[in-house]
DNA sequence: CCGATGAAACACTGG
DNA sequence: GTTTCATCGG
């Protein structure tokens, strides 16, 4: 075992560094996660550590996985001890051990964004607050960016009336969420940054055990979670940070990549590492995504070099589509195409988009096509009703104040129990200053004895039977199985008859639930607890299938830190990507660009490029123009298969005639070679009549200036300044323009 | 109290 | 186009 040996000069230096602030900047592919590893392995063999003395984060469960893995192999030790995890998952280990410390106890659960949007409506509630002005989703977006830059209720800038009436919910929230012995997301990172800020002995007692502190994805971290960093590391500053400037795409998230800028200010002495060997792409592949992000500014510059034998490789391919159909279309045909000319597997492909939304109509090709795939986020499994229904009936198990999960179950199956009874329960609960969980124990319990009895009315017979069945399964918390309880509660409340209606779509339910079960089996040792905040805490890109032989599909942002040899990236279009949201903010624009970076530095050896002049929003048709960021990229990098020219769409109406650009695409297109839609098809030979520059005039707009025109759809698209109406965008083949002068 | 029906809102990225 | 919410009749 030679930790060493593998490394070039660079990943020697880091993998080697002294204990103390090092920052890697680590361009795409250049063997991050390897160093990472071995960095860990050398501290270990080397610098004489032990495993419980180091902790490493993650950005998902996903790499956490691996990177112990991996280590295990290098090592011939145990690894075991090693913190290694998301910061969520690790901020939730310790509000676990700290609970002497906390206004919760140790079996909290985390409330996901559901249950958070619940939550908020209810705190507007209670505050007498028009809900249509104070939208849960609007709120907790605010919310959540106080807490990111650790903000809380009573220091929340009153600055409008607005931020005043948000600081009021903000507090009325946490109010909530502590009476239901819960937390959120931020609250993890949020409260044990608290516990160490306020608690000194607390914080040394961490950091002088956690001495080595080793951190991936840097560029992704927010404020919260920096400064928790700091506390981590105050006692010794061994802090091991690995990211890339160019790669940080959830400031939506409060993820501030200027935290690479902070950290070498914050500790002078880093030693500050540029990996800038790439062992994935060719050198196409990164001249190309560096002519695009060399475009954005306040970072370090990278000369990405490919492997020699990697070689110069293929050119990027752009191709436009008539609409997104035959965007779609195209995707799905090209793969077909590649695979069966032995050119690649369709397990090398992967097909990504900026919005999940975009998934539909690839996913309806590839299923007409009878090609499998799979599909990363989205409808989430555990975003479906009937997980969530099982989650919140194992939630309420653990911690029966959990009003949000009562709320969810307390009628499921339908048990007569309805709007009017449970606003009752939440009375009886408020007069004997209690939640409604313990007030369904106490019915069932004391039966007609119970002090809320009579308040409930006619409704206490149903509720006491609830309050029977929730007291059943905590008695048997600690003597059943996790699955065995599982089955208890589902058979008990008549889950599969309920759900199971034998529809095709009931018996993908049970499915559903039988998949859930199945995540539980391999729980039964760490318990109910440890399953539902692994449940809580699972992100999209931990549940990223491996080895199957068939495309992935997925978001941008989901393939972040993954490789493919085959890339696609659709929807480049104005609008898309760069997204609407960032058109007219500049920091916005470049997180889009790094967006689209990270999208071409995950292929190694092919980029298809793909757009739709028109694509189908809320139902109606809009034109769209190509993506400015396909500007940006060399045109000697490029090779445009032009426009194919149909469509798949299944309306009849596409003979209509404001459906003419279809039209004019299909009539270009190549009479069909054997059956079927066209093969790939170059755009024929048109010359562009106009040049940005020419003066024209137009009948009834009169004179303008051509800014700009491009040959698409085998039309020529000409985008003109008028002084009478401003910009238009027009067809050549149609609109009755006069060139006055060139 | 329950399920069906229709209107209205609606979707950017995700731990 | 799809999903979610409110209203109505049973």
């Amino acid at each position: 075992m030679d930790i060493l040996k593998e490394l070039n000069p660079q990943q020697r230096q880091a993998v080697t560094a002294p204990a103390g602030p090092v920052l890697v900047l680590a361009g795409p592919g250049s063997g991050k996660t390897r160093v990472l590893t071995n960095r860990i392995a050398y501290l270990i063999n080397q610098l004489g550590a032990q495993p419980y003395q180091i902790l490493a984060v993650t950005f998902t469960n996903k790499a956490a996985r691996e990177m112990e893995s991996r280590l295990a192999k290098l090592l011939d030790r145990s690894v075991q001890g090693i913190w290694m995890g998301t910061f969520h998952a690790i901020c939730a280990r310790i509000l676990r051990r700290e609970q002497a410390y906390l206004p919760f106890t140790s079996s909290f659960v985390i409330f996901d964004d559901d249950d958070q949007n619940t939550l908020i409506k209810r705190a507007v509630k209670d505050l007498n607050l028009d809900e249509k002005l104070y939208k849960p989703t609007s709120v907790r977006a605010a919310i959540s960016n106080a807490k990111n830059n650790l903000i809380l209720p009573k220091d929340y800038p009153a600055s409008t009336y607005r931020d005043e009436v948000i600081a009021r919910i903000y507090e009325r929230y946490q109010t909530l969420l502590i009476s239901n012995n819960a937390v959120d997301f931020d609250d993890l990172l949020l409260y044990t940054w608290k516990l160490l800020e306020e608690n000194p002995t607390v914080r040394d007692t961490y950091s002088r055990r956690l001495q080595h502190i080793l951190v991936d994805e840097f560029q992704d971290t927010n404020m919260v979670q920096y400064e928790l960093l700091r506390h981590l590391a105050s006692a010794h500053n061994h802090l091991f940070v690995v990211g890339d400037e160019d790669q940080s795409i959830y400031r939506w998230r409060g993820a501030d990549y200027r935290n690479v800028l902070r950290f070498e200010e914050d500790y002078p002495g880093a030693q500050k590492i540029l990996l800038e060997q790439n062992y994935r792409s060719t050198q196409t592949v990164l001249d190309a995504a560096r002519a695009v992000i060399d475009r954005n500014r306040y970072r370090t510059p990278k000369r990405l070099k490919a492997l020699p034998e990697h070689g110069q490789g293929e050119k990027l391919e752009l191709y436009e589509a008539v609409d997104d159909y035959g965007e779609a279309a195209y995707v799905v045909e090209t793969i077909q195409q590649s695979v069966r000319y032995g050119k690649a597997r369709a397990g090398e492909f992967a097909v990504m988009y900026r919005t999940n939304a975009m998934s539909r109509l690839l996913e309806e090709a590839f299923l007409r096509a009878g090609l499998p795939y799979r599909l990363v986020g989205a409808q989430r499994f555990y975003g479906r009703r009937e997980v969530k229904d099982i989650i919140s009936f194992l939630r309420l198990l653990q911690n029966p104040n959990d009003e949000i999960s009562l709320g969810r179950v307390i009628n499921v199956p339908p048990r007569g129990i309805g709007d009017k009874a449970q606003v009752s329960l939440q009375l009886a609960a408020q007069a004997a200053q209690t939640s409604a969980g313990q007030v369904l124990l106490e019915l069932a319990a004391k039966g007609k004895e119970a002090a809320s009895w009579e308040i409930l009315g006619r409704s206490a017979r149903l509720l006491a039977d609830v309050g029977g069945l929730l007291a059943a399964w905590r008695e048997q918390l600690d003597t059943l199985s996790l699955p065995n309880l599982f089955d208890r509660v589902l058979n008990d409340v008549g889950y599969r008859e309920y759900i199971d209606d034998g529809s095709e779509e009931g018996s993908g339910r049970w499915e559903n639930v039988q998949e859930l079960r199945r995540l539980a089996v391999e729980y039964e040792e760490r318990g109910l607890s440890a399953f539902l905040e692994n449940l809580a805490l699972v992100s999209d890109q931990d549940t990223i299938p491996e080895e199957a032989e068939a495309p992935t599909l997925l978001t941008l942002h989901a393939a972040k830190g993954l490789e493919f040899p085959c890339v696609f990236i659709t929807g480049l279009d104005d609008g898309m990507l760069p997204h609407n949201r960032a058109l007219d903010d500049p920091e916005e624009m470049a997180e889009e660009r790094r967006l689209f970076y990270v999208g071409i530095t995950r292929a190694k050896k092919r980029v298809y490029l793909v757009r739709a002049a028109q694509r189908s929003t809320y139902g109606s048709f809009q034109d769209s123009i190509p993506s400015r960021f396909l500007d940006d990229i060399p045109a000697d990098k490029l090779q445009n298969s032009g426009a194919r020219g149909y469509s798949t769409r299944r309306s009849g109406s596409s003979t209509t005639w404001n459906d003419n650009r279809s039209l004019r695409g299909g009539s270009y297109a190549a009479p069909a070679s054997a059956g079927g839609p066209p093969a790939r098809q170059a755009a024929p030979v048109l010359p562009a009549r106009y040049k940005p520059g020419m003066r024209v005039s137009h009948p009834s707009w009169g004179e303008g200036l051509v800014i700009d025109s491009r040959l698409q759809d085998g039309d020529e698209t000409v985008d003109v300044a008028f002084e009478s109406v401003g910009f238009k965008r027009l067809l050549g083949s149609l609109a009755k323009l006069d060139i006055l002068k060139s």
